[in-house]
DNA sequence: TGACTCATGTCAGGATTCTGACATAGATTG
DNA sequence: CAATCTATGTCAGAATCCTGACATGAGTCA
């Protein structure tokens, strides 16, 4: 049923091609995360804590493309489960900084080790140098794209 | 607050900054869509249509990315609207082949100029050369996260 | 021919996420 | 110092999407 005879314009198209990688590479990280009782946003919650410490709810939310009001939701889970602790009340302003207990980075080790492959598994027909000229092609697209639509 | 003071290693992974272009890609494709009555979705699945007529409810949602049964809304929408047409009864077998009325073609050219605008913006910083590198290494990094987890 | 497997369309239910809105704290500006 | 603006955390509601399940039709194979 699939007969990808025609070359159409899809199979030419940068973006849907973006899209594609995308797709197999949050299915892949999923597939390898579900055995370790965790998903992809709740790793990168953890990886962006882990990095960076002290980090607030609506950072983390950034870092992770959902919206604050998502990651609250996770992070009270988190929190609930004990892999992460925030203060009961804000040291300054309304900021709570967030940050990993020994059992959450205990958890994220794990999930590290697992993403990682599959990062390695992705790149594995891609020379050094092939790596990063990719590398710096995406981030001069996410360069372009961004100064086209600036908010404020 | 958002200090990216020390070089971290999300800033370094392949897969973050896939996932970064994608999300910065959608949101613009959005935007632009969002003034003609049209989304994502919406607009993948006509452009699906457009190139490849006649594709069933399955196929079309393999190719948007999402389920059977979401695409499956989106297409009785489109059908309630006047957009895409489907035969009341299956030709053969249980596929219903759909296609694009003049009205939806006519809304999707808009919607097509639209999204190549955005996607011209987003390879704006790169040679014809550097965009078939990195189309090519994409590609690649596809192929090696399929053959890693081949269900059946 | 009959059993088996696979894919499709569809229904119901639940889970997840987002949009909209509010009060509050800090920074900015006059 | 007062007013304004921006950003944060949080609540409620709605919209979206997915998981699970079912019956049906086509292809395969003995």
């Amino acid at each position: 049923m699939s007969q990808d005879g025609a070359g159409v314009d899809l199979d030419k198209s940068l973006g849907y091609l973006l899209k594609e990688v995308s797709s197999a590479l949050r299915t892949a990280m999923e597939e390898v995360l579900r055995p370790l009782g965790m998903n992809v946003t709740r790793y990168s919650c953890l990886e962006l804590l882990a990095q960076r410490p002290g980090l607030s709810n609506s950072e983390l939310a950034r870092g992770a493309f959902v919206t604050r009001q998502s990651m609250n939701v996770l992070l009270q889970a988190l929190e609930r489960e004990g892999y992460v602790t925030r203060p009961a009340e804000a040291p300054v302003g309304k900021v709570l900084p967030t940050r990993l207990t020994p059992l959450g980075r205990q958890s994220l080790e794990k999930a590290t080790v697992a993403v990682r492959s599959v990062e390695v598994r992705m790149l594995s027909g891609l020379t050094e140098t092939e790596q990063a000229g990719t590398f710096r092609n995406l981030r001069r697209m996410i360069d372009s794209l961004r100064e086209g639509s600036e908010g404020s």
